[in-house]
RNA sequence: GCCCCUGUAGCUCAACGGACAGAGCACCUGCCUUCUAAGCAGUAGGUUGUGGGUUCGAAUCCCGCCAGGGGCGCCA
């Protein structure tokens, strides 16, 4: 945001180091660490070094110091730098307060919504993600990564990049198989009452369970995975329409989380084709076909690439019954992307950890085999939800917290904490203050998260709406909200309609405040480049900490005429930033709760 | 046996190789006639698992070790 004073004084600075002969190692710039100040520093230390290092003997740190209060002297009269300072090896630069407020809330005010947006990039980019099992239950352990993939999605996307959302349902394999067995066992005709996904996750845990108990029972498994190989057309038509059950459930959580997606593909439909590529690969002497001797078809990877240490061990790529794997499906489907979109600069697969293996294997078989696209794909990890002992989630062991009544259940909480907080609210008020508080709260802690550390998953963490969470900073947008209001919204400036004047002295939490809301355009383009929604959770905290701060300390609508009307702008820039970054996370902002 | 991830305050987590390692929760002390207290201010809490190395500078990079988790030819 500041990028023309930058340039003036590095310019000067490299002058100077140029004239003295000092040999400047790259600047690199850095926010000045909060002291009632605002701006923005660069430090010598590497100078020196470099120094030291051609044998000038010096300390260090002393020379730091000397050649920042050298440079210090070259840059004291740059417009818009009201100060300059060498401390401790490192030269700060102080922005005129006012000047840069002003700059900062007109920018934000001017560009709304898309305040922190970056440049089209030009780039079309997709992202799969949620991959949710069809005949199964969806539970917290699928909270993540459809939570994640969606935030990464929006993050992308305000960066500059065309999305494309992907979802790949798992609608076939053995668990699919399972169910139906299950159901022709069990509950032949029975249709799903309310909770479909539920229902159907009972219908598979039951079936997984009889066949725990009698491993002979698997022999008819697997004679009715052969009359699906074969597509007998009575268990199509059964799958047909229980997927369908499925599918209507997933709908109804995705609307449910407020999450969409552009294109759908299943792995059933990739059976067929990932044959085909198997098939291809098995011709050229890729992949070996151990069929015969009463093996798999399997592709050396290593033994192919000539490594003599193991690091892509080998695949499996088909079941010795001639059955379709999952990597046999996964190598027709990022060809199929490509097809279906063939500019796309980037696929990108949003999947739990435990996958790592399976992606580079499935990209590095499609190199191996000339598809260039396989360059473009990569796999986004992320670590597990757990419950509290570390107990995985598994709708098999029963271990499930149930999608719906996670929401239910924090629904109904923020409802009844909105209603104890704010008696005053409406009934159709609290109605979306509880979706969008419980949601938030659901949500943020994902988010707020580095992709590889675990989350536990606890009822009391989930629904604490205090502190670092999604509520503190919907109740900050809340405040912004409630002032404008009370003010009667932003006041006519005069003839300069859109330009904020600050001709007063700024308290130190209005400057922090301001600080942050400045940082949020590069945390929006750290966060795409580095599929980190973390660090909008962090920014936004910050913000709204800031926020609170200033809330205490700054009277707004009693303040006289022209404090007021600058300090209603900056509210409404706060209001429009703190928006724009729960956006990102795909966290309702909401007017007032 | 090989590979990946994690280890930071009592707990849950931040920290882009840089200044004094920061938040929240919990604990303790204050603050609601004043823009919504889902808030604010303050106290206390640290040998960043461990031993080396690189660097002017390491929680961060490299190597060893310890501990926990995950993955390793027919689960997805």
């Amino acid at each position: 945001m500041f990028q023309t004073e930058r340039q003036i004084i590095e310019t000067k600075i490299k002058t100077f180091c140029a004239a003295n002969g000092i040999p400047l190692a790259a600047l690199e710039w850095k926010p000045i660490p909060f002291s009632g100040e605002w701006g923005f520093s660069t430090s010598f230390f590497g100078t020196a070094a470099a120094e030291a290092r051609l044998g000038k003997k010096v300390v260090v740190a002393q020379r730091a110091q000397e050649i920042a209060e050298q440079v210090k002297n070259q840059v004291s009269d740059v417009p818009g730098i009201r100060r300059v300072e060498a401390v401790k090896g490192y030269l700060n630069l102080y922005f005129d307060t006012q000047e840069y407020t002003r700059r900062v809330v007109d920018t934000v005010l001017e560009k709304k919504n898309r305040f922190g947006s970056g440049p089209a990039t030009g780039q079309r980019v997709m992202i799969e993600f949620s991959q949710p099992n069809t005949h199964k239950a969806f539970h917290v352990g699928h909270l993540r990564g459809t939570i994640l993939g969606d935030a990464i999605c929006r993050i992308l996307e305000f960066a500059g990049n065309e999305v494309v959302r992907a979802n790949y349902p798992g609608d076939m394999g053995l668990h699919v198989i399972k169910w139906l067995w299950g159901y022709l066992k069990f509950h032949d005709g029975e249709e799903p009452a309310t909770d479909i996904a539920k229902w159907m996750g009972e219908v598979y845990a039951e079936a997984a369970h009889r066949i725990e108990e009698n491993p002979d029972l698997e022999a008819e498994l697997r004679a009715l995975y052969a009359r699906w190989d074969q597509r007998d057309p009575e268990i199509v038509a059964l799958w047909e329409r229980t997927r369908e059950w499925s599918l209507e459930g997933f709908r109804q959580m995705y609307a449910a989380l407020d999450v969409r997606f552009d294109v759908y593909y299943f792995n059933s439909q990739e059976e067929k084709p990932g044959k085909e590529v198997v098939e291809e690969l098995v011709r050229r002497g890729i992949a070996t076909d151990e069929r015969a001797q009463g093996g798999a078809v399997i592709v050396k990877i290593d033994e192919v690439l000539g490594l003599t240490k193991e690091q892509f061990r080998t695949a499996v790529v088909l079941r010795s019954d001639g059955t379709a794997l999952y990597s046999t499906e996964d190598l027709a489907l990022a060809l199929h992307k490509f097809r279906d979109y063939p500019d796309l600069a980037k696929s990108v697969y949003v999947v739990d950890v435990r996958q790592s293996l399976h992606f580079t294997q499935v990209f590095k078989i499609l190199e191996i085999a000339g598809h260039a696209q396989a360059q473009k794909c990569s796999h986004v990890s992320y670590e597990l939800v757990t419950l509290p002992g570390n107990v995985v989630v598994s709708s098999r062991e029963g271990t499930v917290v149930l999608l719906e009544d996670l929401l239910r259940e924090a629904t109904t909480r923020a409802r009844a904490e909105a209603h104890k907080k704010n008696p005053s609210l409406t009934e159709a008020q609290l109605e979306s203050v509880a979706k969008a508080v419980g949601l938030g709260a659901l949500k943020y802690p994902i988010l707020a998260r580095e992709n590889t550390k675990m989350v536990t998953f606890d009822w009391q963490t989930a629904l604490d709406f205090n502190g670092q969470a999604a509520p503190y900073i919907q109740y900050a947008h809340v405040r912004c909200n409630s002032i404008l209001r009370k003010a009667g919204g932003l006041p006519d400036v005069g003839p300069d309609v859109g330009c904020s004047t600050f001709d007063y002295e700024l308290n130190p939490a209005e400057i922090q405040l301001i600080d942050m809301i400045s940082r949020f355009p590069g945390e929006v383009q750290r966060a795409a480049a580095e599929y980190k929604p973390l660090a909008i959770a962090s920014i936004a905290y910050d913000i709204a900490k800031a926020f609170a701060g200033f809330y205490d300390a700054c009277p707004v609508v009693q303040a006289e005429p022209q404090v007021r009307a600058a300090r209603l702008r900056l509210v409404a820039a706060t209001m429009q930033t703190l928006a724009n970054s729960l956006a990102l996370l795909g966290i309702t902002a909401p007017e007032v709760m």
